[in-house]
DNA sequence: CTGAAAGCGCTTACAG
DNA sequence: CTGAAAGCGCTTACAG
């Protein structure tokens, strides 16, 4: 392996001029950036990532930090990850993975060891003991996911509330003034994830600023868990006609394959808004009417915070990525005013 | 943040000795060794992660290379990458994560830089870019999964021949003499993921060494996709009595319902075998007599590899870790045997 | 059982 | 525009 000393002999200059070539951060003759580029080609010279880190006291990784516990829905989580990291790499950070436990314990080793610039927080609960963590370690770091206690922290989210409000609005005008919401299963609350909560909050909350009534229920396990939150639903208002998901993937087809097998037609009997999915509703049938959750933009923004952070700037705040509603024809007017014209 | 110096005079000795203290590379007094504990402690000290790479050559840092392109299933991945990570923590490693274009480019960065210690490889494809770059690259690498081309490589895996010949055989065993398999979505097999070839081969292979007819076929998208694949074997083989499935679990439950649909019962009519499966197949109606794909086993076997190679044992190589067969009830003798009792 | 010192390969003031 | 040198914080022969 070349190191920086055989480039500069190499390019016949000192290693510092190297140093600079390859940084720039001087200015070099042209005639000596050439001979040093052509020796680093020659030589195949890589910096070394330890000699880097020691010197310049950047190690150019971020740790993600993510529990992804197996009653995780993995997909979604997944996608955050991969965001993240290619998010990283514009910036020439590689990404280093604590997961399970070690997305606490790990927290606090890679921190303390200066083996990472800064941290980015995924899948982060209401309660999350990394934010406590984060708050005694001093180290860049940017939560994905609003927790409860967000003081001293930099969070960045989608505006799921402002979601919740976006898909009862829809309805609200269309006409209907019966609606539900089918959110994620029972164990997703309990565990205390932050964001089915706040979307659930959102959405009775702006039901009952628009005068709609509204009902919530969690699917059980597997399809028949998804029907029995369905009639839970229609019990709880036998005239809904309005319906938001806010659930993962298979759940949200499942409760299109059952309202199919009823009978019940989307959008003329019930009207149907997919709410916060990172999956792509236009391949169901019908396509549903979605507002996305797209990992790819709150990640860009919370490295961007995290560079920021790392370059001295940014004090602590929370930043609300907002919603955007996405028409595929699953939502019409309310039935029984369509037939009242 | 306290260095080595700090401890060194906070414990009243060398910074060698504190250094061998903590590495317990070399035997200390008890006094001594009790004197630097407590200065660790008292100082929050960690060893800096930079400063050790550059004096020890050693990062304690392994790259993950995963494409994970967007049509890989992620779960199955996602266990492969959560595998190898808690697998690494028990050698004290930690895991770089390198996904989509970055598997390869950054490969070659990470390993030039000497930012890593040792590479695993997932997902690798029948003819795999990365399989060439690490001939030349001369960093310690284990490959999991099978390429065709596996000179001067370490690759480990499930042995998905065997997997599929013990289903064969296991449904011959039971005087099944028609079976079908139901294989990975067309372009699985055509982006060249090497396991899915190999359990076809295997398929095919211990078939007519068994002197069983055997048909294949691959589903279409969606539950649509997959009756159609369905019917394709019940159409090559009218009188089919052993199915395999070879894919991933939306297209078994898929096959479930459709079987349980058509009033098909499992096992009296038809004897199924989920194989190689990375999830849990005994919640399916009915549970499935599976060959469950293992990510702990072959990625903690994986990770072993690589210490090695690091230590500067073990050759090129390829490893195969046996397929064991559990039974759910969902395969039988089949039927006109017992019919003929 | 312990210490003094070289050296890992860079970056970055300092100097010209 | 370029160089000589200090220094980052460790590990590890070398020596006793």
């Amino acid at each position: 392996m070349a190191n920086i000393h055989d480039v500069a002999k190499a390019a016949g200059v000192s290693i510092s001029t190297v140093s600079y070539a390859l940084s720039g951060k001087r200015s070099i003759g042209e005639e000596t950036r050439r001979r040093i580029a052509d020796a680093v080609r020659e030589l195949g010279y890589r910096p070394n990532a330890g000699a880097r880190m020691l010197a310049s006291t950047r190690t150019n990784i971020f740790a993600v930090t993510a529990p992804l516990h197996s009653g995780t829905y993995e997909p979604a989580h997944m996608a955050f990850v991969l965001a993240v990291t290619r998010a990283a790499r514009a910036y020439d950070y590689d990404v280093l993975l604590l997961t399970e436990d070690e997305a606490t314990k790990g927290l606090r080793r890679v921190a303390a060891s200066r083996l990472v610039d800064g941290v980015i927080v995924l899948d982060v609960s209401k309660d999350d003991e990394r934010t406590k963590l984060l708050r005694e370690l001093d180290i860049p770091a940017v939560v994905i996911g609003i927790p409860d206690d967000t003081e001293e922290l930099v969070c960045v989210d989608l505006d799921f509330r402002a979601a919740a409000e976006q898909s009862v609005r829809r309805l609200a005008d269309l006409g209907h003034r019966r609606i539900g919401l089918l959110g994620h299963p029972e164990q997703i609350y309990a565990r205390g994830s932050n964001f089915p909560h706040r979307f659930r909050a959102g959405f009775l909350d702006a039901a009952s600023a628009l005068g709609v009534d509204a009902a919530f229920a969690m699917p059980g396990h597997g399809p028949v868990g998804v029907r029995a939150a369905l009639d839970e639903l229609f019990e709880k208002q036998p005239d809904m006609t309005g319906l938001v998901l806010n659930c993962e993937e298979p759940i949200q087809a499942s409760v299109l394959d059952i309202l199919a097998d009823r009978g019940v037609r989307v959008p003329e009997d019930l009207s149907v808004i997919s709410a916060c999915s990172s999956f792509d509703t236009t391949r169901f049938h019908p396509p549903l009417d979605v507002i996305p959750l797209v990992a790819a933009e709150t990640c860009v923004r919370a490295v961007e915070l995290v560079v920021e952070q790392i370059a001295g700037a940014e004090g602590p705040h929370v930043e609300l990525v907002p919603p955007h509603y996405s028409e595929h024809g699953s939502t019409a007017p309310v039935p029984d005013l369509r037939d009242a014209r």
